[in-house]
This record gives C-alpha cells, sequence and structure tokens, in this order.
DNA sequence: CCTGCATAGTTGACGTATCACCTAATACCT
DNA sequence: AGGTATTAGGTGATACGTCAACTATGCAGG
C-alpha cells in the first residue's frame, strides 16, 4: 500500500494538472504560511524532506515557474521559497480534485474508529524508528 | 511512514550488505522458488513491479552478478530470472540483519490485535484502490 | 582582528521509478 | 499460408531521492 497508495494519487495529479505527489505537498506548505514565503529549512523539517533533496526539487519547481527563490534580509546564507502567482493559480486548480481521491480512496473506504487505531500503529512504527534512528547496529 | 519505515530499513540493509531494498525483494522472490529460476513476467506479478521497472532492476542486478537472465525453451520472446550462487551468497548473509530490524521496528512496537487491525484497514484501501483504477476521473 | 567551527543551502554523481514507445515472437483467424 | 492482433520483454528520456562533498556566511573565543 505505502507504494500503490501514492502511485495512485499521483497519476490523479498529473491526469489533472502538472503537478506530481511531492510538487503538491510543496505547494500546500506554502500556502498553508502567511505570507507563501517560508526558509529553506523549516520547508525540509515541515515536509520532513532531506536539505538536499528540497534543494533539488525547488530547483525544478523553480524551472516551472511555480516558486522562486528570495533573499533573507538579515541573513546572507539564508533563502525562502516564494509561491509565484502561477503557483498559487495551479495548486488552486489542483486541489479540489485531490481531496476528492483522498477522500475516496481512504476515508469512504476506512471508517472513523479504523482510522484511529491506524494513526495509533502508526505512531508507534514512527517512535520506534526516531528512537532508533542510528540503526545499523540492530 | 510509507517513506521513513522503507528508508530505514534500506539503511540498514546497505549498512550491511551492499543491497537495496528493492534488490533485497528480488532476490526473495527468487529463493523462494523451486529452481531459482522465475520468469520475468511472473516476477513482476509476484513483486507488483511494472515490467518495465523490473527489467532496468534486473539489468543492473546482472551487471553486479547478482542475476542472469536464461532464454526460455518453449517461447522465444520469454526470459527467465536466474538467481547467481553469489546472489544466492549475497541474499544468504543479508537476511538475518534484515529480518531482525523488520522485527525490530514493526513487530516489536505494534502487538497483535494491532496488526491485524492494520491489515484490515490496508486490504480495504487496496481493493479500493483495484477497483478504482482507472482512477483519473475521480 | 582572526582562527576555527557551526549553519544554510547547493551541487554532482548515481541509483531508482515511470512513461511512452519499440522489437520480436506467438496466436488467431480466414 | 498470410495478415493481424496479442504477448513478452526491453529501451531512452526524464523525474525523483540519497549521499558525500562543497561554498559561503555567521559567530564565538582568544
Amino acid at each position: 500500500m505505502n507504494t500503490e497508495l501514492p502511485a495512485a494519487l499521483h497519476r490523479q495529479l498529473q491526469a489533472d494538472s502538472e503537478l506530481s505527489l511531492p510538487d503538491y505537498d510543496v505547494l500546500v506548505q506554502l500556502t498553508d504560511t502567511a505570507e507563501a514565503r517560508v526558509r529553506v529549512l523549516d520547508l525540509a523539517r515541515a515536509l520532513r524532506w532531506e536539505r538536499s533533496r528540497l534543494s533539488h526539487h525547488i530547483k525544478r519547481m523553480e524551472n516551472r515557474g511555480l516558486v522562486r527563490r528570495e533573499e533573507v534580509p538579515g541573513d546572507g546564507r539564508g533563502a525562502f521559497v516564494v509561491l509565484t502567482p502561477a503557483g498559487r493559480r495551479t495548486i488552486e486548480q489542483a486541489a479540489p480534485a485531490h481531496v476528492r481521491a483522498v477522500r475516496r480512496l481512504i476515508f469512504d473506504a476506512v471508517g472513523e474508529e479504523e482510522l484511529a487505531a491506524l494513526g495509533a500503529v502508526l505512531d508507534k512504527v514512527l517512535a520506534r524508528l526516531d528512537e532508533g534512528a542510528e540503526l545499523p547496529g540492530v
């Protein structure tokens, strides 16, 4: 399921818009903030992505005109990622169908109490992952 | 979780062997069959992979000497994927630590009845995915 | 000031995944 | 047999992710 569910959502997005699932995740983060402007590191944390991955992805999205980078006044190292008007238009156009797809594939299928049980299980495994972050000793 | 759990298992495999998680999955399928020899299409179905993906992956594994292709006597189009001795050695050496990691991250954390609940939820969503295979209408 | 270290972010190389398309062999149908 | 459709599998282009290494700025202690 952890491959086929994202794959299905990805295909739906591609069919209805020019966005990939990761594109969508990035844009959601940006629209969720007041200024549609986020520091790269904060964005990486919110998405639980590596900085490197985000950097590559932002570059691709920048080439397509969905976002752009901007300098940070106080800190010469930092960078903002900023939603462009085109980016905003794109996600606003793509969101409804995506939300419907998520509802149809998950929430219509599962039921509330099951969902809670699922959440509990996932949290436990995530906690395991965090505590054993230095895995390779097993 | 669907990104970080595979990522953790992947890192563990890489640390303890020269295998990636997909490599491991392929090798498991091969060792699970009597002759360590499987038709490409059967392998793709068992892994729930696209033929194309499998073809690319087999080529990479072939270059590393883990598997090799073999002709099918009756059918000039087909191909077997065959486990090489090196491939067998590699997976036998890698499996114990991987099994331990899976147990530690999942089965130690979750508990039997929760696991059953999890399975039920995943099955429902998978059923949704199959029935709505022609998604993009939403 | 200046040396050293930490932080923010980028880059290049490489493995992986998908898509659209291609080739060759087989099956089917008359 | 001859023509068409189907099936098995492979390929090239491109996007995605990770790792290791890099640049440049900031910052702290002497």
